[in-house]
DNA sequence: CTGAAAGCGCTTACAG
DNA sequence: CTGAAAGCGCTTACAG
């Protein structure tokens, strides 16, 4: 490995002045900068990163938490950051959480260690608590992804779940179902509470009264869908639509309604949330809110870019969802 | 941040000694020891990584090397390396290519720079030729995920493409079908040239001639799938199935005949590559080659973490993909 | 415009 | 078993 001492010998000038010109000083000679230009290229010389950080403390490269490293939605997340990451001159590390706490704690602990200059997070199992004290203890700059912390506000690219629920329930509110069942994420996650707020949102702004019994808790997987399915069969046999807290649940929903002689949409409207790649491929087809997960993570990573800079350009914050009409729904 | 100077003062020992109970040497007295660990714990010290790596030259930590941080497929591949590779106490960093030459040589650098202890790479464009050289210039160990290099056969993890396509146009010509159509991948890579083979071989072996009129070459896009198809029907309307390069291809394939009033199975058979994710959710499900990705990704990661060990643990280099028969083929 | 020197936080022979 | 000291490859006041 060339070090800048060798650089330094080559061209005849101080370790000082090469570095100088590795970092773009101005105050070097013209024609020194090309002696030293000159001998770098010679020797091929890279700088040391490893090195640099170790006395700058900053590591031009910014890190990212996901629960996961596969999946279409963490997948267009991470793509997109990476995209707005690089366009501002740094790199991205990813890391998986798997979305368990200790993952989440331990995530954190290797980007810190590695000295990144902002950390995105898309954490699912850390409170709010925790990620106020963690806020408290760093000092580079945090952006949340696809959640809300209250306090953190300036901080968090969401989107407005509660709005969304209720959009893609008004949508079978007009189509005349009204009785609507509802397949919630594990409620004590954020967005699964904000969704089903929407959901009675639509209903009260209808004049329906809420029933205990049409909601039942799932866990945002195609298994717990189906299995929700079956468990809201048990009690009732009533409704006609189903609005499921994510798409995974609403395939589950959608596979175990054909197998169980249910058509869709024919004796039952199915929607879902995310439109994640599958459902436009499924059938039926399904009708759903899309997230542009995209443009969060494009809006995270220059906002965690920016903030590194010191520099406070405007990032859009919060997003809307927008609805998605296919075949899994249809009037009765 | 508190340093190891700092805890050495509070244990009253040298810095030395605090190193020597972070990094487990065992000369130590137990009782030096235990002082030390209390006066760490009381500071909440961290081992500062980046200075650590500055003088062992080690990070524990392996980079890995994508086209592409979203898609089914590499969301698989970093997911099961990942699994491995902390099974194997170290960490892993995801870079994207984008697949291009230019984006696989920066972030070749990039890792190269971070002062990763081993390599994951899944390349696409860099040449043989290249990788070769990149071998030559780095010492740290380099592992090829889904590609052959023949001069780097030991650390090569791959899946045997030919026989592969060759086993699922065996299944379109057990069903009878003699006139098969080909859509194949970008020729400049070896997993298209190796799957057009295997489609070569399994006509030759029932002793079909081959017809050039018959094979396309597309760009594993969905749109390119459809493309070919409308290019293949414009040459001719014999074929009654398709050997599609991969999934995505089979995809465009479907869709585009399904517009045109072909019916697939009835009128088309055909067949896809990979098995990704909406394979099985479309209608009519895909007929495909299953590759293991999942397991190669972990066989890469353990690979590359016991090359840098230095201890050779046997893994399993070549995968075998298997036929996973759905309802996008039928006997005529 | 340039260089000598200190320092970033660690590890590792070497001596004892 | 333990410590003093050198060194990893850089950057950055400070002086000139």
């Amino acid at each position: 490995m060339v070090t800048i001492k060798q650089v330094s010998e080559l061209a005849d000038v101080s370790v000082a002045t090469v570095s100088r010109v590795v970092n773009g000083n101005r105050w070097v000679a013209e024609n020194t900068r090309r002696r030293v230009r000159d001998a770098m290229e010679q020797l091929g010389y890279q700088p040391n990163t490893v090195a640099r950080a170790l006395v700058t403390n900053r590591t031009e490269t910014v890190g990212m938490i996901v629960a996961n490293l596969s999946g279409p939605f963490y997948g267009d997340l991470m793509y997109q950051v990476e995209h707005s990451v690089r366009a501002h001159g740094k790199h991205l590390v990813v890391t998986s959480s798997h979305g368990q706490l200790e993952g989440e704690l331990d995530a954190i602990e290797f980007l810190l260690k590695r000295k990144v200059d902002a950390l995105i997070l898309q954490l699912d199992s850390m409170s709010d608590t925790d990620i106020l004290s963690l806020k408290a203890r760093v000092s580079i700059p945090l952006v949340i992804v696809n959640r809300y912390v209250p306090e953190l506000s300036d901080y968090c690219i969401y989107v407005n779940n509660e709005k969304g629920a209720q959009q893609v329930t008004d949508l079978l509110l007009t189509q005349s179902h009204r009785c609507i069942a509802c397949i919630t994420g594990p409620l004590f996650k954020q967005d699964s509470r904000d969704r089903l707020q929407g959901y009675r949102q639509a209903l009260a702004n209808t004049g329906i009264s809420f029933q205990p019994d049409l909601v039942v808790e799932s866990d945002f997987t195609e298994a717990g869908g189906a299995d929700a399915l079956k468990r809201l069969l048990k009690r009732t046999r009533d409704f006609t639509a189903i609005v499921c807290g994510n798409d995974l649940m609403a395939l589950g929903v959608i596979s175990y309604a054909k197998k169980n002689g249910i058509k869709v949409p024919e004796n039952l409207s199915v929607v879902g949330f995310d439109d994640i790649v599958v459902s436009s491929y499924i059938d039926p087809s399904l009708t759903t809110m899309r997230v542009p997960i995209g443009e969060m993570g494009e809006q995270a990573g220059s906002l965690a870019c920016t903030m590194t800079e010191k520099i406070q350009t405007p990032v859009k914050l919060q997003f809307t969802p927008t609805l998605i009409q296919r075949n899994s729904t249809q009037s009765i």
